[in-house]
DNA sequence: GTGAAAGCGCTAACAA
DNA sequence: TTGTTAGCGCTTTCAC
């Protein structure tokens, strides 16, 4: 368990110039080899690689930034970490960006506008290229210091009228018209759909898709069946319970997202009910998790990795082209049904 | 959906010379007032305070870095973000970091040295401050690189020999004992463990105090009945199966974590066996979710608030006081069981 | 108490 | 192709 950690080596670290007087070279050349410039001839290139090794140097990269105004950090900012889509997508994010030589700064605002303005802040302060807004729609006033200092960013499901704002498109409604078909197709016509926060825009626009795919498949929305939850797994447990406590119950419930639907297994376990004999459920998001539920969740996929691609992308975009009128500005992720165990025809009788 | 945002401020942002222009001071008061340094006159202070305010200016924390030669940044290197264990320490460690004034970098390494030896030089590079190394003493050999370079770490369940190192103890023992003499009250003696991956020294220990509190219950352990699992939920599964395979099956099963135990939940729901009636499980780390299992699961917790406590306490005495022989190297941090739904008197007639 | 000035390690413009 | 040099924005002696 306890191991022999080698000393420390004399004095202070290397620094560009121990590299170009180990080389032979002047600090341009080093400079220049490192950044892969094309101007340094072979000979040079070898010598200075192998100072850099032997020595092994590593350049200070906020010397960098100070001199070149580029800090390759880029910031994401979350509203809230405790549901497992968040650290999925960060993950997804950094991955892309440590490819690509970036690093990255997190930030969760549990819907807190003063935390959003404390991220932006800290976001300016270390001088990130670009800033990922994945709040789905809450607030955005404090982003204006952001924009107002250039700096690129790109939100989910927000239009920010800059030119240096771009803006990632989900289209739920492709996943949830086929949900939608699914459950017809298993027989269902009693259809219920706990929704996310109102103060979501993203919550919003789930919860109208679904009034839209159930009137494209001939289906009545009771409006009793439509319930305003929280997107927590507690919300999902407080929306079955006010559902069941209805004089009707539906045969089937669509949930804004996937921890809505865990409350509703939760909740419809306590009540004696059995998913899917006697309740179907489906979700949103397809969280690693949906597919360890019992019974497996079927659920409405809203792939992290492709979010997190286009959130790149798009900031890619703005910092390398930061003046280009008729860059693209607008990005789709779409969504799609993935089937499980959680949906099966309704009872013969349901009550 | 689409708002106007305000337009950029003209030219570039204000630097600290702009704010001793306005605040008609030299910029070495500037600094002072921003440092909180007492040798700045009321005055003078106010007078700074409102220049930055009407500027809106904010100190470029490279330029600082460079000069002082500290960061302000804190790096934090877990093994596999998909544990929820993870995301939930690094949420912790965020939150303590962010009060202090603390950026954070965070690298999970997939148990992989390769990206290992990378984290490590992107940490090096953008000069952290100190780095917590939360893969519970998996390979070790490329954090060499930075006690080399005299980086303050804290490491979880590992000791380096270095005056730069400390080390964070996990007490399982007083958890796992209060388990066992838990199912021991519910009439239990039969029981399993399914175990860490051996290549995780956090893993051996957690078998081995299992062991040893069996043996202080004057209980026998089963050879057969200790498996290696992998910490995920598929390995619980696994484990469980392995487990129904035998000729013998126990009364209860205590999982080295919570992913395993829950793998277990799975597993037995899949086999017909019902959780706790038929089977008794426990899990170890308590993450969030386990609260929500069905049932919830009764687990061994490991606070991650404490963990990130302890990890952030280390690395700042390492800071502040880089030559104290004397300091407090060794960390513990305790664990405790939570009783919950997944543990209940075995059945008269236990197969 | 306050200010002037010397860099921190690097990139990029300019010279050669 | 290579080298020289002027800063990037800030902290920190050192004078006053």
């Amino acid at each position: 368990m306890a191991r022999k950690a080698s000393r420390k080596t004399s004095g202070k670290l290397p620094d560009i110039r121990a590299v170009a007087a180990a080389a032979k070279v002047s600090i341009a050349t080093v400079s220049r080899t490192i950044n892969g410039s094309p101007l340094v001839s072979d000979r040079l290139s070898k010598r200075v690689w192998q100072a850099i090794k032997q020595l092994n140097y590593l350049p200070n990269t906020h010397a960098r930034t100070l001199v070149s105004g580029r800090s390759r950090i880029l910031g994401i900012i979350v509203e809230n970490i405790t549901n497992p889509f968040f650290p999925e997508l960060i993950q997804s994010f950094e991955e892309i960006a440590v490819a690509r030589g970036f690093e990255i700064l997190v930030s969760s605002t549990n819907s807190d506008p003063a935390v959003l303005a404390m991220c932006a802040r800290r976001m300016l302060e270390r001088k990130v290229d670009g800033v990922a807004v994945m709040t789905f729609g809450e607030e955005e006033s404090v982003l204006d210091q952001l924009v107002h200092r250039g700096v690129p960013i790109v939100l989910a499901e927000f239009k920010l009228d800059d030119p240096k704002a771009s803006t990632i498109l989900l289209d739920y409604s492709t996943g949830i018209h086929a949900a939608i078909r699914h459950l017809v197709e298993l027989g269902h016509n009693s259809i219920a759909f706990l929704a996310g926060p109102h103060s979501l825009h993203s919550a919003i626009t789930r919860e109208n898709d679904f009034r839209t795919a159930m009137r494209s498949a001939g289906l009545p929305v009771q409006k009793k069946w439509v319930i305003e939850c929280d997107h927590t797994l507690k919300g999902g447990v407080a929306g079955f319970e006010q559902l069941r406590g209805l004089p009707s119950f539906p045969t089937a419930i669509v949930c804004s997202n996937d921890m809505t639907a865990i409350g509703v297994f939760r909740a419809a376990y306590m009540d004696g009910m059995r998913v899917p004999q006697d309740i179907s459920v489906i979700g949103l998001d397809d969280i690693d998790f949906a597919e360890f539920t019992l019974p497996p969740l079927t659920t409405i996929r809203l792939s992290r990795a492709e979010l997190a691609k286009a959130a790149f992308d798009a900031l890619r975009a703005q910092a390398e082209d930061p003046d280009n009128p008729k860059m693209q500005r607008e990005y789709l992720v779409s969504t799609s049904l993935v089937v499980r165990g959680s949906t099966a025809a309704p009872r013969a009788a349901a009550s």
